[in-house]
This record gives C-alpha cells, structure tokens and sequence, in this order.
DNA sequence: GTGGATGCAAACTCTTTGCACCTTG
DNA sequence: CAAGGTGCAAAGAGTTTGCATCCAC
C-alpha cells in the first residue's frame, strides 16, 4: 500500500534513532540532514500513515503540541504499552516512562465511567538536574 | 488597577455561574448574553488578567484547547488547591476532581526529579453515562 | 479629560489540504 | 505508465497584538 521513499524512511529513522517523543519540527530538522528539500507537511502525512499502521504513536501532553515516538514492540502484535511521560522543563525534551500506577476509577465521582488516564510528570531529567544541582 | 467594565464582569461572572473550566469561545457565547459586542481578544486579555489575580486558573489537558476555571477557594489567601481533571467523551466537558493519589516521585528513573504532576482522566461523565449504559 | 479598556483586523503558531509535478513499482 | 508521493502555497483553528476609538474614574 505505502510505498518506501526516502521521506518515510527518513522520516521513520529520525524517531527510531531519537529513541524519545519528537515534534514535527524536530523530525524535519534531523530528518533534512537525509532529506534536504524535505518538508512539513510530507511529514505531518507520514506521521499520519505510520500511526494508522502502528509504527509510531502520538504524545499528547498538556500545553504541549504533539510529538512523535516510535512504538515500542519490535513486532506490533501487541496493542501499544500503555505509558506515560516525563517533560523535562529545562531542556523541553520528553521521555517515555515505564511504570503506571494504574487504575484512577477512584478519583472520579460516583456515576463517572473512566475509559482512560494519562499522567505526565515535569522536572529535570538526569542530564539537567545534573547540571543545575551540582 | 484594573478597572470594573462590564466585559469583566461578563468573563468572570460565565466562568463562576458554570463552575467548571470551559474554554474562551464558550466564555464568549455565555458572555456575549450580556454584553452583546463582547469580542474574544478582549475574553483572552481578561482571561490573563484574572489568572494573575489568581482569581482563575488556566486548566490544560491533553490535546485540548486551553480551558479556564475560577479559583476554588473565594478567598486566595491560600495556594490554589492543587487538583485534577476529567474529561467527558461524549459531551466534552471538563470536571475537577477534588482527589490526588499523590507523589508520583517514583514512577520516574533514576536521576530525574520530579517537580510536578499532572493527572487527566477520560471516560463519560455522570450524565452521559447514564444516557448510554441505559 | 486622560489613561486604561475595547473592537476590529492582522499576525503568528501548529496543522491540514488543494494542486501541479515528480517518482516508485 | 499509472497511482501514489512530494513540495509549495493557501486555508483553518487557537491565540496574540497594533491601533484607533471609547468609556470609567
């Protein structure tokens, strides 16, 4: 169905390579140093194309605009591993964390039916709090 | 300092009679009730005006436009309750939820630290679902 | 009367879309 | 060669700003 360009693959290789949530600008800075003419709007389409096949999933976080990771599973037989993140507030970067706490049905008030949650934590990644303590 | 227009009352007033955030174009609709040529720029610079005042809080979620609600306590001697959100599926209203599970500290990696959480859940609200499961 | 507040239009960011041209299979 | 992909420019949502006018004090 799609075909292989060197757009998708650049495309692809910069959030593999990244190994954390992009932007699409982000994408199109490190993804121009294979693609020199590449543009946005090529992105944002295969940002869309790699999400309806699983490829890659899209972060949402509050106040934020969307970013862009690769799907975990090698082999994508599994449904995408629930996760959240963390945004780091000094270098803007946003990383994937592995744990969840899970169910928050509590938090709602009774008659409130609770399909799903999403937690993000901000602070200083190791990098910046390295940095700025010592 | 900031003088008392109308147009004031008119923003303030919409987001204390509703009691939950609502977004500027809603403020607009139900402000527009009373002052008729109400315009969003002035909502917006309104809407600044009465977050530095604490009188309101700015309320984001995930993927969603910013939302504003009124400050709980009537008197802001007090920090601003620190409290989470819901967001209803099907009639995209956002509630607040007076409940915290606490410290999410853990759940990120080594070396990162943690200065702030924040906690969105999704699903139908109390109205909603009754209309549905029913 | 004067300075802050308002409405309108324009600008800005992020994202999507129309269209002519190019490329992959 | 045909179907789909690409770049560019323009169009949309949400938000901010410049400016002339208006109104609260």
């Amino acid at each position: 169905m799609e075909r292989n360009t060197r757009q998708r693959d650049a495309v692809l290789g910069a959030l593999e390579h990244a190994g954390r949530a992009l932007t699409p600008s982000e994408i199109l800075e490190l993804a121009q140093g294979t693609v020199a003419r590449l543009n946005l709007s090529t992105i944002y389409r295969h940002l869309h194309a790699l999400q309806d096949e699983a490829r890659i999933v899209k972060v949402l976080l509050p106040g934020q605009a969307a970013r862009f990771e690769a799907a975990c599973g090698e082999h994508h037989r599994h449904a995408a591993h629930h996760h959240h993140h963390f945004h780091c507030e000094a270098c803007d970067r946003v990383y994937a964390l592995h744990a969840c706490p899970g169910s928050m049905q509590d938090l709602a008030p009774a008659g409130f039916v609770v399909s799903a949650h999403e937690i993000t934590l901000r602070g200083l990644c190791a990098e910046c709090s390295r940095g700025s303590a010592r």
